[in-house]
DNA sequence: CAACACCTATCTATCGTCAGGTAAAAACTG
DNA sequence: CAGTTTTTACCTGACGATAGATAGGTGTTG
């Protein structure tokens, strides 16, 4: 028995909408890459914005456990944000794509209501886990940790976005590291 | 005699992009806003990607005459840098709307190459300008001048990205303010 | 009369979705 | 345990909508 056919469905989905995006995913291609035939997808998501709900909670619930695990082992802040940093840069180097809700974030406008608010999601998760990283810092402020928590998640997609957009990951290194120059990132 | 029409084409396919992305522009919705069909668009513009690449050249010739002004007006380095981040505030006040090239970044790997290379430039002019606008400090070092540039575009760049998902602009003006504070953004 | 600025009508391709079919596995019944 | 029914996991084939693009026509303007 293969692995479940559920699962590589939404691995496949994942990955083209990583690349081209949610508009750029078409069930049959989707089915091509999968071996099955498009109308067989539905057996599983009754809807395109079914399907892409999944893979985004799914995406979020992945790295919300791999994040955990980096804090449980007792990383410090700086291993912390450096493995962070380097959840966006291997992404790039996988075929220079995007993170998931990243390029969903850019197709707001364009999303079904229910992928729209797994996109809020995963921002929610990264902002609230660079916050308690921030706070491994005993001088940090808690009143400004949120702000500053969220300013990170921001300038790290970006980071990405022009990366992405160049098609070279060493953009997004260099400008990872003039955020530490400039005191953004610890 | 009214506005010239291929003018027209471009305002109207440059607000649907900003909208809805490359993907989100089609010739028929862009003729009915326009008021022609969608034939004639062709008569224009041969191709799409003929299009899009028009409208984000004209995007990146419109925003680097303004920055210009900004400095042959003399302003000093916060006023630059806050016209600066204002332009991105007010792209989302005009119905959740991104930055041309900001969207078109994320949709890269499906893009024309011509529509493609428009981006990059955006990139490049956006660049350029923040680091003449740095040097404006008299204590700025040249050599570390255009990565930290590079970081701000991209940094700004993401936190419109992140706003533009959640459909709170006010999520934009928090993380600029954000910048600030960690010194990012002079 | 020619260049211009459109138009109608259509082509091929692709989209998400769905009705309905099928073969095999699983579950239930006597 | 044999026989029957139900569920699972797909499939074929098609629907209407929409995509970019194009051939060729029409009316206006200089």
């Amino acid at each position: 028995m293969s692995t479940d056919t559920k699962e590589r469905i939404m691995e496949a989905a994942r990955l083209t909408v990583q690349d081209l995006g949610y508009s750029g995913l078409s069930f049959r291609e989707l089915a091509k890459d999968v071996g099955i035939k498009s109308a067989s997808i539905h057996y599983y998501f009754a809807t395109k914005g079914e399907l892409g709900s999944a893979i985004t909670s799914r995406y979020t619930s992945h790295f919300a456990q791999y994040f955990e695990e980096l804090l449980t082992q007792g990383q410090d802040l700086k291993t912390c944000m450096a493995r962070y940093t380097d959840v966006f840069a291997n992404t790039l180097r996988n075929g220079n794509r995007m993170c998931l809700a990243g390029i969903l974030s850019a197709e707001r406008n364009e999303l079904p209501d229910d992928v729209r608010s797994e996109v809020v999601k995963w921002g929610e998760m990264n902002e609230r886990w660079i916050a308690r990283v921030l706070m491994l810092d005993a001088r940090a402020k808690p009143d400004e940790t949120a702000r500053r928590a969220r300013a990170i998640f921001a300038a790290v997609s970006g980071a990405q976005l022009i990366a992405h957009s160049r098609g070279d990951v060493s953009v997004f290194e260099e400008i990872i590291s003039a955020y530490r120059v400039s005191g953004l990132l610890p």
